[in-house]
RNA sequence: GGGCUGGUAGCUCAGUUAGGGAGAGCGUCUGGCUUUUAACCAGACGGUCGGGGGUUCAACUCCCUCCCAGCCCGCCA
């Protein structure tokens, strides 16, 4: 077989799928259908390096498979979905972020870095927990996944690498790997250049320094043990240091390079499918694909290449500090608005502007509107009909209510519950026989886009203030505020008011911006809000006669 | 240098699998909501579909070529 063959081989081509998870189902019902379909239950895999923070890019890896999970399942299968954490993989540079055990970004200095340097070149699983709570640095990292999955409602079964070697599982992976080691170095060697005569393919742990080790002298099958020199590794423009040691290490005190492990993971858990990012497309897949069908003899399973997005117009990057995690958005976003951005075609580049998350919202709605309701897009119906109920795991038998995401933020400007909630009745976003639980779950979102407002200090970040501001206006503005106090206190309804700001102005011989200006001032203490009259009609008549008499 | 993927309106994206009308939402502008101030409504403006060439009656779509971005082709994962 081709071992560059990609994703789209296999489609038939008189079914058209509006979601693209649909179309990987399909390859993986062909692909079972081909040795008998007796497979269930199917497994859908991803893994990473615990590394560092957990960014919104790792997520891709669980997403994708999660889609394509939630479909087979749907068609009435038994489907897992496997998560395998790299953790015996080697740490080879200090991340500049970490984040401790409730997902919040900490910088490297909070903790200690030192310790955690000397430790470069060991695997993750025998690092210390840099916060001291977890059995090893892999555990912290391998929760915070872990923890993210849950909060985006993916169950996982995690696999941690390390383990697997541990209690055997990879023991007939590495025996086969290194009894056919002339094999294995000469396929691999067809993808890596530094793969000549003396390339063995095991990395033993050095017993002595406790790193990674790459150089093997002598494999003794019978007795199941590799001889190596303690070397030093080059990682990247570093290197880290071996220490000399020549030892002996048992077929499970080390682990198997990557190319072969990843292969060789596919043998023990099963794997029928797995998307990975464009990285690998064209290094690691076809080199695993001839791997695993000509040395490990076995087959392959469906891939899924994914494309990066970036943020806020820039490359996800940990080291330049340009990364959100889960627990960050979900301070801005339904958890349900994140499962639709990894929702949407993976094969595009895309950007998550966190500057423009109302309109990442607005799409989602939108995309909500169309299940419920057929707009005038037939692509978008169609995609929402396949796609929405795994977006949102439970189908009410209504739409939600939702707020759009910019009106939320204007409600944001004020605290108080009650108040938010007649600000949105008003404006006929709440029926009015809504269930005082769907009222609750749509109001929620105002505390989304008030964050939102916040942090982006954008032009929704304005708050009524419960003080009275330091003022000082022009004898003519504070008669009209005056005036216009007076009209409050007559009971004017939310357009009177916003007529006799008007009036008011003109009346005083000002400027209609001078008014609004100041009434700004007053209830914000900026220049500019919401639209003045119809807020303050909603607000409390005394509070703001008070407050237009500067008394309070 | 070779390969893979992407490039469609100011922004976010559909549409390319199978050639036939260039689209949506948001933003902007204009108008309405009794008279510039963000929530609501209506309309308009807005694109050489990255550039060029070719095939075709017809090309965003197929072919060639070039440009731009990311990734892979060293190591590592």
């Amino acid at each position: 077989m081709d071992p560059r063959r990609m994703s789209d081989e296999s489609v038939d081509s008189d079914s058209y799928r509006a979601f693209w998870a649909d179309e990987f189902a399909d390859q993986i019902e062909a692909r079972l259908a081909e040795h008998g379909g007796s497979d269930d239950p199917i497994v859908i895999k991803g893994g990473v390096s615990p590394s560092g923070v957990a960014h919104l890019g790792n997520i891709n890896e669980i997403m994708r498979g999660f889609f394509v999970a939630e479909v087979l399942r749907a068609r009435g299968h038994e489907v897992r979905q496997v998560f395998t954490s790299d953790d015996k993989d080697p740490l080879r540079k200090l991340p500049r972020k970490l984040a401790d055990s409730s997902g919040e970004i900490v910088g490297l200095g909070e903790v200690d870095a030192g310790a955690l340097g000397r430790n470069l070149g060991k695997p993750y699983t025998a690092i210390p927990d840099p916060f001291g709570e977890r059995e090893s640095y892999a555990a912290h990292f391998a929760a915070l996944l872990e923890a993210d999955a849950e909060r985006l409602g993916v169950p996982l079964d995690l696999y941690s690498n390390t383990a697997l070697y541990a209690d055997g599982t990879f023991d007939p992976v590495v025996r086969h790997v290194l009894k056919n080691a002339d094999r294995a170095r000469e396929v691999l060697s067809q993808y890596q250049a530094k793969v000549d005569a003396d390339y063995v393919p095991f990395n033993p742990v050095c017993s002595e320094c406790g790193k990674l080790t790459e150089t093997v002298t002598n494999i003794d099958l019978a007795a199941e043990t590799v001889d190596y020199i303690c070397t030093d590794m080059n990682v990247g423009d570093t290197t880290i240091e071996g220490c000399g040691h020549e030892g002996t290490a048992s077929f499970r005190a080390g682990k198997l390079p990557w190319r072969f492990e990843w292969p060789g993971q596919w043998q023990v858990l099963g794997v029928d499918f797995e998307p990975f990012g464009k990285d690998h497309a064209e290094g690691s897949w076809p080199s695993g694909v001839d791997i695993a069908e000509n040395v490990l003899d076995i087959e392959p399973p469906v891939p899924m290449v994914y494309e990066w997005f970036t943020l806020n117009g820039e490359a996800l990057s940990s080291s330049a500090g340009n990364i959100v995690t889960v627990t960050e958005l979900l301070e801005l976003l339904e958890p349900e608005i994140i499962r639709y951005f990894f929702a949407i075609n993976p094969k595009k580049a895309r950007d998550l502007d966190l500057s423009r998350l109302d309109q990442l919202v607005d799409d989602f709605d939108r995309f909500e509107r169309a299940y419920y309701a057929a707009l005038d897009d037939e692509r978008l119906t169609a995609f929402a009909e396949a796609a929405y109920p795994h977006v949102v795991r439970e189908v009410a038998d209504e739409r939600p209510i939702r707020l759009p995401y910019t009106f939320a933020a204007v409600l944001g400007m004020v605290d108080d519950p009650a108040f938010r909630e007649k600000l949105a009745r008003d404006e006929g976003h709440i029926p009015a026989d809504a269930d005082e639980r769907d009222i609750e779950r749509a109001l929620a979102r105002i505390q989304k886009a008030r964050e939102w407002a916040e942090r982006n200090d954008n032009q929704y970040n304005y708050r009524l203030q419960t003080e009275l501001p330091a003022t000082e206006f022009d004898t003519n503005v504070a008669d009209a505020l005056d005036s216009l106090a007076g009209v409050v206190a007559d009971g004017a309804t939310g357009e009177e008011i916003q007529a006799a700001i008007y009036d008011t102005a003109r009346e005083h011989d000002l400027a209609v911006g001078d008014l609004f200006e100041a009434g700004y001032r007053l209830f914000f203490d900026e220049t500019q809000g919401p639209r003045l009259g119809e807020f303050l009609g909603d607000l409390e008549a005394d509070f703001v006669v008070g407050r237009l008499r500067r008394e309070r």
